[in-house]
DNA sequence: TGTGCCTGCCC
DNA sequence: ATTCTGC
DNA sequence: GCAGAATGGGCAGGCACA
């Protein structure tokens, strides 16, 4: 990738990667490995360091780590700042001599996707020249809800822009500015950036701050995890006060706390595998990329998820072996699937299975009604039932159930 | 014109 | 997105 | 600790084909 391309050039200068920290901050600015080259090459390390970012070259955003508790990030951050969590997607906006551009979290030029965004960043944020971060996501004006994000992601289109548009305005809730009138204000600690960002938010219905506070203890970070959760949201993230904003980079400066990371928060679901498959690259020597799973729906079982992540190597070989000997030539016949893995599977073994939510599927049989069942969203395996049978997995209702009370939970 | 399959990008 | 593994 | 490589659900859009 580009560290290698990047450690190459510290070679031809130095000889060792010693210029690669300082090269890669200037990649991170940019997204630009043809333009870092120009630089390195024809002016040398003094012109890369001096790189700043500029206007409608998209930076490389910061990401965050993850630890599960609250008390974790305290004793790892202390006193730290904490921001609510929106499920939607990360916009980054620049503007400047009036001009407005989009950029995905993969740096994709998307503004002519959101028309509303761009006007709204015009009339609110007093700026001539502008970096800043946010998430987007549909929001219900009257009853203070946000929309799932499978809504939300219907707004990321070629076409019929400005109709999706009027019918599912989008809200942008920003979060970190990176570059105002002239000057980076990446290496400004972070309770320097917000006061700022504060500052030059104009009032208006599309742009909004993101929920944010201060907190000194873990009992108030606990707190505030908890309100966003119950108005909603995914989750909390945290951030070191004193940090700059480390592009392209997961650093400890910010840690994430989902919901789903709780025990008591998640959904967690026996499951009976139904299928596997073979899986690819690495997993080609195991035998096993991944499972197909199922709940239990009086003598039927229903596909809800395939399970690609949370089994260890040795695991990949113990499910090979075993699910071979109870494999079967064809689709079990009390088996309900769209889907056909590589191997079919005799529905015996159960699994528990961890999930952040459950979603709407055009492909998975669970609760199948109106060309439309029911999903695990980030589905990964817990552990082997192996004091469980078939007739102990997780029911297509209880699925059901969770999923109507998830529904209720986020008002 | 419509359907199904695949890809790329969101998470 | 989540998770595991080699460095 | 970090980077890389496996993998998930699902959306819009492109393309082949009926």
């Amino acid at each position: 990738g580009e560290a290698t391309i990047i450690d190459a050039w510290s070679f031809t200068e130095a000889g060792d990667k010693s210029l690669r920290v300082e090269l890669e901050r200037a990649f991170n600015l940019t997204s630009d490995l043809g333009l870092v080259a120009e630089v390195f090459f024809t002016k040398g390390m003094g012109a890369i360091r001096a790189f700043k970012p500029h206007p409608f070259s998209p930076i490389r955003p910061a990401l965050a780590e993850r630890l599960n508790t609250a008390a974790e990030i305290f004793e790892k951050l202390g006193a730290c700042a904490v921001e609510g969590k929106y499920d939607g997607f990360r916009l980054q906006v620049h503007m400047s001599a009036g001009k407005v551009e989009i950029y995905s979290r993969k740096q994709e030029r998307v503004t002519h996707m959101f028309p509303d965004v761009v006007a709204g960043v015009k009339k609110q944020m007093r700026a001539r020249e502008i970096i800043f971060e946010g998430e987007a996501l549909a929001y219900n004006e009257d009853t203070g809800e946000f929309l799932p994000f499978q809504e939300t992601i219907t707004r990321k289109r070629k076409y019929g822009v400005s109709k999706k548009a009027e019918e599912m305005p989008l809200r942008m809730f920003a979060f970190e500015l990176l570059y105002l009138d002239g000057k980076d204000w990446t290496n400004e600690p972070y309770h320097a950036r917000r006061k700022k960002l504060t500052e030059i938010m104009g009032k208006g219905d599309v742009v909004a701050l993101a929920k944010n506070v201060i907190v000194k203890t873990p009992k108030a970070l606990q707190k505030f995890f908890d309100e966003c959760v119950s108005s909603g949201l995914e989750g909390i993230v945290a951030k070191d006060l004193s940090a700059p904003y480390v592009a392209g980079a997961r650093k400890f400066a910010w840690i994430k706390l989902k919901r789903s990371y709780s025990e008591k928060l998640a959904d967690t679901i026996d499951v009976v595998i139904v299928g596997f498959y073979y899986g690819k690259g690495k997993r080609t020597e195991f035998g096993l990329g991944g499972l197909l799973t199922a709940v239990k729906a009086g003598d039927r079982f229903r596909t809800v998820a395939k399970i690609g992540t949370g089994f260890s190597e040795a695991q990949m070989r113990e499910f090979h072996d075993s699910l071979s000997k109870i494999s079967s030539k064809q689709k079990p016949a009390e088996v309900d699937s769209l889907l056909t893995p590589d191997v079919w599977v005799k529905p015996r073994v159960v699994v528990e299975v961890k999930a952040d939510e459950i979603t709407r599927s055009p492909v998975h049989k669970c609760a199948w009604k109106d060309n439309e069942g029911l999903a695990l969203r980030f589905p990964r395996l817990m552990r082997v039932r192996t004091d469980k049978g078939a007739d102990d997995a997780t029911t297509e209702k209880e699925v059901v159930e969770l999923y109507e009370l998830q529904k209720h939970a986020s008002a």
